[in-house]
DNA sequence: GGTAGGATACCTACTGGACGGTATGCGGCC
DNA sequence: GGCCGCATACCGTCCAGTAGGTATCCTACC
């Protein structure tokens, strides 16, 4: 077991060098040299590990999704919480975590593969969907609301919000645009008595 | 001058083609011979017309914005309401003008040149700022609403939307999602007197 | 109005380098 | 000694860019 011990750090640092690469260059641009050089690692050691490139970045993708979900710890609050919560997981784990950043590279860049990338846009905005229908369940939502449309309109602005805030601030405003998110978008969908228990800002975990 | 217009036609199909190229590879995935291709158009013509691929890159995402902003006619109306339209020209724009798709997909690949990029999301925010204040002059606008917030918030929205409807259904839903977001927004921004004057749909200009 | 000369607009063939991927070898732990 | 986990050297391909030629047209001078 020693000896799989080795091999998994070497391709962890493989994942994180490709992550970190993918993150600054896109998919097309990134090179094998670059990977390899930032990971301290030879050819041999990383085609052993990954097949090819486009493997590696599916890697990069699937490791970035667990790790986001793996920050989100949900609260059994209200639905509506945990949408927002949510979203605040995605931005720290944006901030904090280089697999995520180079997952979300990779998965907006939907060209040369085009799978997994829908799956996840999918996934996201579908699981959305669903709190909403329990928020709606549970009267937190005004009547009438198109609950789909506004999923999508909540996964597409956060995933808007959080490329403008990379290209503009290098991320550090971005718990703040979330924040400035739901602060206008709230109002137009949840109503008072609701909106008055919902927290617009991050809530951070107590440390245990 | 017959001989400039000869020239002046196959400019314009090569920056046609690269902007579809780009637009559906990406920069550093498109490839000169792609573009050539489809043009029609030799390596020797197309380089005498652009000197390199980045210039190539820098003139379709000169020319995408200004298509972009030649379709939008300012209507004097309220100032909140321009913000409105401006976000259903770009979605307009993105669905009818290859040269429009090209420049924003190169624009949001901010990897290899980054620049005018950033230029183009600072300048499209400060606009729709600037914008905002007016409206808030006017009393359009909650008081106390932060401003730079907004309009951040407004243009990373419209962006991520984009992004996120062009993956799902290749952007056929588009015009209604962004219909989606103004509703979901306009609460948590305008006054109630104001937002029973404003269009939260498409405002279809008069053909003359 | 014909033609020399030059500029414009383009074509063809080529090059050098980089890049993804492979083949083969080899040390060390079980 | 056998296999896991790598290391090294190499290969074919592809691609951005260039060199140098050529046809077309415009200008100018006779």
């Amino acid at each position: 077991m020693a000896r799989q011990a080795r091999a998994l750090a070497t391709r962890q640092a493989v994942l994180l060098a490709a992550a970190e690469v993918f993150d600054e260059r896109g998919y097309a641009a990134a090179t094998m040299s670059d990977i390899l050089e930032r990971a301290g690692v030879t050819k041999g050691a990383l085609y052993f590990h990954f097949r090819s490139k486009e493997e590696l970045a599916l890697a990069v993708i699937l490791e970035g999704q667990s790790a986001w979900l793996a920050t989100w710890e949900p609260s059994s609050d209200s639905p509506m919480q945990t949408v927002i919560d949510l979203s605040y997981a995605f931005a720290r784990a944006l901030q904090d975590d280089v697999l995520v950043r180079g997952s979300i590279r990779l998965t907006i860049e939907h060209g040369s593969f085009t799978q997994p990338q829908v799956a996840a846009y999918q996934g996201w905005s579908d699981a959305t969907r669903e709190l909403l229908e329990r928020a709606q369940e549970a009267g937190e939502l005004h009547p009438g609301i198109d609950l789909r449309g506004a999923a999508l309109v909540m996964q597409g602005a956060v995933t808007g919000i959080q490329l403008s805030s990379q290209v503009l601030t290098d991320r550090q405003d971005l718990i703040e645009r979330i924040a400035d998110l739901w602060t206008l978008l709230l109002p137009g969908l949840v109503q008072p008595h609701a909106l008055a228990r919902l927290s617009v800002v991050e809530r951070v975990p107590a440390v245990s």
